[in-house]
This record gives C-alpha cells, structure tokens and sequence, in this order.
DNA sequence: ATCTTCCATCGCAATTCACCGATCAACTGG
DNA sequence: CCAGTTGATCGGTGAATTGCGATGGAAGAT
C-alpha cells in the first residue's frame, strides 16, 4: 500500500456521514444492510447516500452485492484491517528516528 | 474523539503531499524542519506547502515554533498516537459484531 | 403487460480544494 | 537604516466534492 493509497482510503474516511455509514453497516447482521436502511438513518436524499457508497464502493472498503431488487452492502474487513495496519506502519514510520530500524517498508 | 473530529484528521490525512510531508519531518532531526526545507523537497511551490503546512497544523497533526527569522515544525506524536489508538477503536467498533462489547467509548 | 419498489446515475448549484504568483510582516546582517 | 531571507496570507483559477431532485432500468408483484 503506498502514499497515494492510504491517501485515498483515508480521504473516503474523512468525512462524517461516510463513518456513519460504515458504522451503520456495522450494526447490521451479516448482508442485512441495503441502501434504504441506510438511506433512512441519515436524514439525506437517497442519491446523496448513493454517492457516498459509491465513495466507500470505490475506495474498496465495503462490498455491493445484487440480490434481486435491493442491493445488499457489507463491510470488508479484510481492506479494514489491511487499512489497519497500513496506518499502523504509517504512523510507526513517523515515530521518533531511535525507534524504527527494521519496519523501513513492511 | 467524535466522528467529525476524527473525519477531519482523516481528511488531513487523505493527501499524499501532506503524508510526504508527514514523512518529511519524521526524517528530520528534532527540530531541524523548517518550510524551506519542505518546499524543497516538493517540487510545489512555497505557498502550496505553506498551505497544507496549514491544514497539518489546523488538524492538530504537527506544531509550529517560531525560531528567529525560520519556523520550525514538528510531528505532534501525541496527537498522531491519539489519532491512532481512535482509529484502532474506529477498526474496533466496525469489526464484526461478536467481538466488541465494552470498547463502545473508549 | 403493468405497476411498484429499489437505487444507480445524470444534470445542476454551491461550496470547498489544490495550486499558483504576488504581497507583506518579521527577523538578520551589513 | 537598508537589503535579504523566510514564510504566512491574499486573490484568483480550475477541478473536485457535496448536496439535491429527476430520470431510468431492473427485479418482483398483480
């Protein structure tokens, strides 16, 4: 994962309703979360919620799946923690010099 | 930390000029790090950096001390280990259900 | 076949962002 | 005091983002 990746990803997280919406997913079970739910959490317009989906869709961290007339959105926990740990060695790249020796590029 | 404060400190981050200089920084002795440098590294002009040297420091992200007729900058490590254990609760809370039960406000 | 529901997508306006050159305050050196 | 350097800030431009309502197509129901 490089700069402009983790830019990417970080800028799809850097807005409010968009954690609000990866947060909604959260509480789901498993595949329950279509747009409408969302849609009707978020005092926003349906195509609003649509953009910022799209934006999560595109940065890779949730996952559409078609299922007959409503699509089903989930987390994906893989890019998640992938995400995770990418800013895990982010931030230990910017800790003072005496700590990091061997974690140059993990 | 709430959801804007953390979206904003994401969005700060979501700039791979502003993660370069970020890393900048981070290469640098304690307290060497003056504009000059930066821009130089950057191929943007002084204004450009002085101006996500801004957004860093609105975000609480790096710290300003003024040194005679050069500023310098540092990393807020503070801050960035703040921002880091918030976005592990972040990863936390968006992990599947079964897991998280008291991490609901750390 | 028709009607309804769901929702991605298309304009469109308003706002913000990224970048630049120019300017100006503040400090240093002569 | 005058010149030089550093770097924040202003004004402007073009691109991207955020929000909306409207459109349209696909799937399920009647």
């Amino acid at each position: 994962m490089h700069d402009d990746d983790i830019a990417n990803t970080m800028r799809a997280l850097g807005h409010p309703v968009r954690l609000e919406i990866l947060r909604i997913l959260a509480t789901q079970q498993q595949g329950q979360c279509c747009c409408a739910d969302v849609t009707d959490s978020l005092t926003l317009a349906q195509s609003t919620v649509s953009q910022h989906i799209k934006v999560l869709l595109d940065a890779g961290l949730i996952e559409r799946k078609p299922h007959g007339t409503r699509n089903r959105y989930c987390l994906r926990h893989d890019r998640l923690a992938e995400l995770g740990s990418a800013f895990g060695g982010l931030l230990k790249g910017l800790a003072p010099v005496a700590a990091n020796k061997e974690t140059e590029q993990a």
